[in-house]
RNA sequence: GGUCGGGUGGCCGAGCGGCUAGGCAGAGGUCUGCAAAACCUCGUACAGCGGUUCAAAUCCGCUUCCGACCUCCA
């Protein structure tokens, strides 16, 4: 079933490349987590679920995966050049670590309701100024960077001349970006060249969060961290980066120049990076009301939303397009994803009512073999979901059709039903991270609902419809659904 | 303005030279006490205009819309 080599699309190259690790078994991954210094954004979470499921993937592929994501609490400069951090402290009069903290629970919450598995390590920006400060030194030995007025500024233009490939990742040429940039940037003064940029910032009085150098008391700048953490937990050099498109440029690009700059060499061998969440056509914006939370999404509280969505939904809908395509969140998607989502849960648990008596060679043995062997194919072709989900989709038709008997179980070995409930199982829970919902809240439920069931049998056997009605019928008010099939009642959540 | 990625049936969304994607919605049918569920069949789509090719949604060119990045952003 793990036969076929991994394929993955590399930002880098921008093409499609066999995966292979730098050490046989082993992958170490990077991936840039949320800056917290606000709810997270549903567009995070995307990102999020995408590299958890390439986790997921890796794993059950054998690999012993080292999965770094980092939390930024410190470093991101807004437009006028204050702290996000110490900004969100100011305006809710909080300790800038206690913002920090508030929004990295939060953060891990929602992470917890999409069920994406916790990275190896978490590092926090804060918890490596030494390592940062370290990477200045490197840079400014190398001559890369250059000190003024206690900033620590990466020299962009010398880096270009010695390597020739600044801007490769996001495709940009250094004279293009003098003439792009704007003015309003901090400290523009100090700079040499327009395109460079800050890795350590000296600290203005009121600025809360800082620290000493040996340039100033300061702070370290936004793509130091990732550099730094990186190094010190995967190595100079390792697998996989990732991380959403938008941070391209100039965050990996500058990533990329800082870790050369230090050490010279390159840090990740694929680059991964996943496209956009958008809402209605549109990227999702605060400034617009283009938005919706995660929370509101689940409880159905906004405007956009007809009604609330189980998080397991939400994922499956976002399983339902390729990472590297751009996904528009409608309520329309998002009810024809619940109802998708739906069918195939109740196959899965169909199957296991499923029962063969032929040994092996059934003339459905072979399709349903092709099915299983295309699924993982396909999630070996840069992991491309939607073409597993409509595999899965083709092995629930046949579960459905075995199960009310438009096929004979004759046709299908025991073998091979064991196989499709084991794909299934794998690949949904497994390497898609899904939960049955409706298995949350089991207890006593099965059992009263297997005695109603008799019960209204019963009465049906005695063509007594009145009684036989309103047991459906009051069910269904309490969202239960009856199906009669040809085995007899089943019932499920609406 | 620069860089990059797109425009696929009512909606979402794969495919990226020849082979049914899939889901949801819709129509007809089978089953059923009725209904639901399930299953079967159906619509027959690739922005427009040229070109390359035996063959193009898929390659090339132009036109036209849309989006992302270039400034903090997953």
């Amino acid at each position: 079933m793990k036969s076929g080599e991994l394929i993955i699309y590399n930002s880098l190259s921008r093409q499609k490349e066999i995966f292979t690790p730098i050490h046989e078994g082993h992958v170490g991954m990077y991936v840039c987590g949320p800056t917290v210094y606000n709810d997270v954004h549903l567009g995070n979470c995307r990102t999020f679920i995408s590299f958890d499921i390439i986790y997921r993937y890796l794993t059950y592929n054998g690999y012993k995966v080292r999965y770094v994501r980092n939390i930024t609490d410190v470093g991101h400069l807004l437009d006028d050049g204050e702290d996000r951090m110490s900004k969100g402290a100011r305006l809710d009069n909080l300790e800038p670590m206690e913002v920090a903290q508030k929004y990295t629970n939060g953060f891990h919450d929602i992470m917890r309701v999409f069920n994406t598995l916790s990275p190896s390590i978490e590092p926090r920006a804060t918890g490596h100024i030494l390592e940062q400060i370290e990477m200045v030194s490197e840079i400014l030995n190398n001559g890369l960077a250059y000190e003024k007025n206690g900033s620590v500024y990466f020299d962009t233009l010398k880096y270009a001349e010695k390597t020739g490939d600044y801007g490769k990742l996001s495709g940009r040429v250094i004279e293009e970006l003098l003439s792009e940039t704007r003015d309003n940037l901090k400290n523009q003064d100090e700079k040499n060249h327009p395109s460079d940029f800050a890795i350590w910032m000296k600290a203005s009085d009121e600025h809360i969060m800082k620290w000493n150098s040996p340039w100033s008391v300061g702070f370290p700048g936004w793509h130091l961290e990732c550099s730094a953490m990186s190094t010190k937990y995967l190595g100079k050099k390792f697998d996989i980066h990732g991380g959403g498109n938008d941070l391209k440029f100039p965050h990996h690009e500058n990533e990329i120049a800082q870790n050369v700059g230090a050490c010279n060499c390159q840090p990740a061998n694929y680059w991964l990076h996943t496209n956009m969440l958008l809402m209605n056509g549109k990227k999702m914006s605060k400034s617009d009301g283009n938005t919706i939370s995660p929370q509101e999404l689940f409880t159905g509280a906004s405007e956009h939303v007809s009604k609330g969505y189980h998080p397991m939904v939400v994922r499956f809908f976002m399983l339902q397009s390729h990472y590297r395509s751009t996904n528009d969140l409608t309520d329309d998607g998002l009810q024809a994803a619940e109802k998708g989502f739906k069918r195939i849960m109740e196959a899965y648990k169909s199957v296991h009512s499923l029962h063969s008596d032929i040994g092996n060679n059934a003339p459905l043995d072979q399709k349903i073999d092709e099915i299983i062997q295309g699924a993982f194919d396909d999630m070996n072709d840069d992991f491309n979901t939607p073409r597993v989900l409509a595999r899965l989709f083709e092995l629930v038709t046949i579960i459905n059709s075995l199960k009310e008997g438009q096929m004979k179980m004759s046709e299908v070995s025991i073998e091979t039903l064991e196989k499709i409930k084991s794909t299934l199982y794998t690949i949904l829970f497994e390497i898609f991270g899904l939960m049955d919902e409706s298995e949350t809240n089991a207890g006593p439920v099965d059992g009263l609902m297997q005695l109603i069931i008799e019960l209204r049998q019963l009465a049906r056997t005695n063509k007594d419809w009145p009684t036989s009605d309103k047991i459906r019928d009051s069910l269904s008010d309490l969202n239960i659904q009856i199906k009669d099939g040809k085995e007899g009642s089943s019932w499920s959540y609406k």
